[in-house]
RNA sequence: GCUGAUGUAGCUCAGUUGGUAGAGCAGCUGAUUCGUAAUCAGCAGGUCGCCGGUUCAAGUCCGGCCAUCAGCUCCA
């Protein structure tokens, strides 16, 4: 007898070699039928294996993260046995589960076109009717690659050639179909009710562009349809705030063929950048920070002694001046060395928190381009603090601090990345360990969590990445913070100490936005166009009723105009009607309509964007109410 | 850069098996002067992404390039 604590904390009794799933029956016949798979003494497994000793269970249903992962490969194994059952020429790559789905990597001659899209899922409803019993099986090596050899699938050799020589191979089978996978899976093929193939895509195998490129089916997998359907619909709702959509609808940006991934501001989307830029400005210099503009185009020369020709020449843009190579800046940090050194600094200089909002151009491959995402010019919101070693931890924070009071402004949600020393580094181990432990002692000590990604870093120092959301859940990096002791040494940067010995400065490098650029995009998103009062474009928009009423119209948007308020009037020949729709399309925060009511009474009528129609009321109430917004940076 | 798809008026799109282009909105002109999401009429607007080829004839077919979109790779 072998003793089971389930998560429930009932400790029960069975027979050896009792499945997972008829414990899971024994509990609930409700439970099972939801159930996944279980989590065995901690880890992930197949409702059908086997309990062999005493162990604790817990069972998870679609709801949990990893019985949604379940849920999805199983969906993914359906897809492909769809497809060898219509395309059998076809050879398998992988297909794991993902965030909101699956995919499955196949080697096909010809790519899938969305008619055999059609006809697939067509086949995987059958396979899902057809109610196959999943069965897992191992393999010894030297037959496990026999069975795949005999299969005619060389990729599924290649994989389990790679698995080390100590591995577990195991193979999950449903009717014909038979798949390499370490699991788990779902006890039948028709749990998965609800599906969706969405995009065809190409993917290189094993995720390196020196191999062959594959195609990729992407698809989702629910066990009700109405939560299919809600999935879908929030695709549908994040394309309409798409920024790209609306940077075009409201007049925010352009990206034009002559220009590509180089955006032009439009004057909505530059009040918009100003606006930030103003808030940037007034932070930094109540956070002690002072501001430098250095050129675009500099030497060769500097961009060879700092690193950057090295690593990054092939995306640099250059040019030739008097017979002498130049290049445009892809990064602010050797202009801000050279202003360092424009003077002899004391300790007491330090920290020294230098700003500079600079414009950036890095040659970003065509593919990659992304509307004001990822683009090929951009402006940083950059900044280099020198100080000493032992204010490293405490500048940092004030870093963290003043990201996420900017984050917080917006109401923005992030996550943090912690980088480590990549293989193409500069520097010794111990700058490394310093600066690495640097960061991460000031994010314990910050009390944020974050995830690592080794070997990662810059090529100079490690750094803490920002990482923001789109409205389809992409995250995007947007804040850095770099540690750097290689700028310093190679720049032969100095500050004079106590004793009067030179001593060398740690900087950080670091961005809150990132790229303003980015940021805007995001922001749009976010908004979903719809600005909070002090970043809209137009604040009011002021609209008679009749042309009669222009004066009286004029009259109000001139009080407007000077109270400091961003105000627009709307004096075309038009219904009250027409012109509210078009306001609205603009997202405008306030109208002000006036007609002849308000005109006898010397009032106005508000309607806002949140509230919809407000009523008469005197003028100086809203005009009150709207500069509250704005130095509030509130609604 | 790679795989696939797309590119027609300022915008959103239609355009049969090849026979030299259409709608709605926006714009302009005129009429309308109106109370909370589209007033009516008229006018104007296109080297069908660019270059080349096939053909009596190309927006439609073929090739090359450019750009965009989805994803991959990359992202100091």
């Amino acid at each position: 007898m072998i003793k089971v604590t389930l998560k429930s904390g009932v400790v029960n009794e069975y027979a050896a070699g009792i499945t997972v799933y008829e414990i899971a029956l024994g509990i609930s016949e409700g439970l099972a039928r939801n159930a996944c798979c279980g989590r065995l003494n901690g880890s992930i497994v197949d409702l059908r294996t086997k309990v062999g000793s005493d162990c604790k269970l817990e069972i998870l249903t679609f709801d949990d993260p990893d019985g949604k992962k379940a849920f999805r490969h199983t969906a993914s194994h359906i897809m492909a046995q769809a497809i060898k059952r219509l395309y059998p020429e076809t050879k398998l790559a992988i297909g794991p589960s993902i965030d909101d789905g699956f995919y499955y990597d196949f080697d096909r001659e010809k790519p899938f076109s969305p008619e055999e899209l059609i006809e697939i899922e067509g086949e995987m409803k059958k396979i899902v009717k057809e109610n196959y019993d999943i069965e897992r099986s191992e393999l010894p090596r030297a037959e496990a690659i026999k069975f795949m050899e005999e299969k005619g699938e060389p990729y599924k050799v290649e994989l389990i050639l790679d698995l080390p020589e100590d591995a577990v191979i195991s193979f999950y089978k449903q009717a014909e179909f038979t798949d390499l996978c370490a699991g788990p899976h779902l006890m039948s093929t028709k749990y998965v009710k609800a599906f969706k193939l969405m995009s065809v895509a190409g993917a290189y195998w094993r995720g390196s562009e020196k191999n062959k490129m594959l195609s990729r089916i992407y698809g989702t997998a629910y066990p009700k349809a109405a939560d299919l359907e809600a999935y879908v619909t929030m695709l549908e709702e994040a394309k309409k705030r798409d920024h790209r959509k609306l940077g075009k609808e409201l007049k925010l940006f352009a990206l034009l063929d002559e220009g590509p991934g180089f955006p032009f501001f439009l004057p909505n989307g530059m009040i918009i950048k100003n606006i930030l830029l103003d808030y940037w400005r007034e932070l930094h210099k109540k956070a002690g920070y002072v501001e430098i503009s250095t050129p675009i185009i500099l030497s060769r020369t500097l961009w060879e002694n700092s690193g950057h020709w090295d690593h990054y020449k092939d995306n640099m843009y250059t040019t030739v001046i008097d017979g002498e190579d130049f290049a445009i800046k892809p990064m602010n940090c050797p202009g801000g060395m050279l202003v360092y050194k424009q003077e002899l600094h004391s300790y007491r200089d330090l920290p020294l928190r230098v700003g500079e909002i600079g414009l950036v151009h890095r040659h970003e491959k065509s593919g990659a381009l992304h509307g004001l995402m990822r683009v090929r010019c951009f402006n940083q919101d950059d900044a280099h603090i020198f100080m000493t070693e032992d204010q490293i931890k405490s500048e940092i924070k004030g870093v963290i601090d003043l990201i996420d009071s900017i984050y917080k402004q917006f109401g923005f949600k992030y996550h943090v990345e912690l980088s480590t020393r990549p293989e193409n580094s500069m520097g010794s181990d111990e700058a490394w360990e310093l600066a690495t432990n640097g960061l991460k002692g000031a994010l314990d000590e910050y009390g944020l969590s974050y995830v690592v990604n080794e070997g990662d870093g810059a090529f100079y120092g490690p750094k803490i990445d920002f990482h923001l959301e789109d409205s389809i859940g992409r995250t995007w990096q947007c804040g850095t913070i770099q540690l750097d002791m290689q700028m310093p040494e190679r720049f032969n940067l100095e500050y004079t100490d106590k004793d009067g010995s030179k001593k060398r400065p740690v900087m950080i490098h670091r961005v809150a936005f990132g790229s303003i650029e980015r940021f805007i995009g995001i922001l749009i998103e976010h908004f979903a166009g719809q600005f909070p009062t002090w970043l809209a474009p137009v604040q009011v928009k002021v609209l008679p009723i009749s042309e009669k009423f222009e004066d009286y119209a004029d009259e109000i948007y001139k009080k407007l105009d000077n109270a400091g308020i961003r105000a627009e009037k709307d004096l075309r020949a038009e219904k009250i009607g027409y012109k509210i729709r078009e306001a609205r399309n603009e997202r405008v925060p306030y109208m002000i309509i006036v007609g002849e009511k308000d005109l006898e009474a010397g009032k106005v009528s508000l309607r806002s964007r949140v509230n919809g129609e407000e009523g008469q009321m005197d003028l100086s109430e809203v005009i009150e109410r709207i500069l509250k917004e704005i130095t509030e940076k509130t609604n």
